[in-house]
DNA sequence: GAGGCGATTGGCT
DNA sequence: GCCAATCGCCTCG
């Protein structure tokens, strides 16, 4: 299980330290090898406008779920960061639990089960019933890298402001990144 | 109270 | 590569 003080930093630091962290909900989960930063300040961050009920999580106590519905249909989860910000994941390694995953998912593609953050918020049941939950205590649990990664770096995908900032982490050549970086 | 749109995905051309 | 699906939240009147 990660310290708490892990989340106690800015987002940006944080987001590329998740990278081969791995976590579980409910023992399903893996390793963690794509991340995007928001943080406090940035235009491109849901906290920028001040906050509201949606994104009332954002300005709470850093190491607690920040949980939101997408386009009306996909689940997004972050872990809120200080000052008010928050790291994205947006992919990780299918490794436990895989048999549930594709269940939840419909697919016996192991390389789409979790690469992308609708995606991977299927797959391990993550919903707005986890929103503002501490991530230190169960049904999270999150594990200190096993071995050090390589960590690529590049924009940040989906958003229209900010969109050279370059705040997307993500482990270098792996299969399971949403989008791969570019060389 | 109404209108527009989003940190996406999957299916079709 | 393009586009529909689908709805809560936010902004404006």
């Amino acid at each position: 299980m990660l310290d708490r003080t892990f989340f106690e930093r800015d987002a940006v630091t944080v987001a590329r330290d998740l990278i081969g962290v791995e976590v579980l909900v409910d023992g399903v989960g893996g390793p963690i090898v794509e991340t995007e930063a928001y943080d406090a300040g940035d235009p491109a961050s849901h906290s920028f406008h001040g906050p509201t009920a949606r994104n009332a999580v954002l300005f709470g106590p850093p190491g607690h779920a920040y949980i939101y519905r997408i386009y009306g249909l996909h689940w997004c989860m972050n872990f809120v960061c200080s000052p008010v910000s928050a790291v994205l994941i947006r992919a990780i390694e299918p490794r436990h639990g895989l048999d549930v995953m594709a269940g939840r998912r419909g697919t016996g593609s192991v390389r789409l089960l979790c690469s992308g953050p609708g995606r991977l918020c299927q797959a391990l049941a993550v919903d707005h019933g986890l929103d503002g939950a501490p991530i230190d205590a169960p049904p999270f649990d999150l594990r200190a890298a096993d071995a050090p990664r390589s960590v690529a770096v590049g924009p940040r995908i989906g958003i229209s402001k900010a969109v050279d900032t370059p705040w997307r982490f993500g482990e270098a050549g792996s299969r399971f990144l949403s989008k791969p970086f570019a060389p």
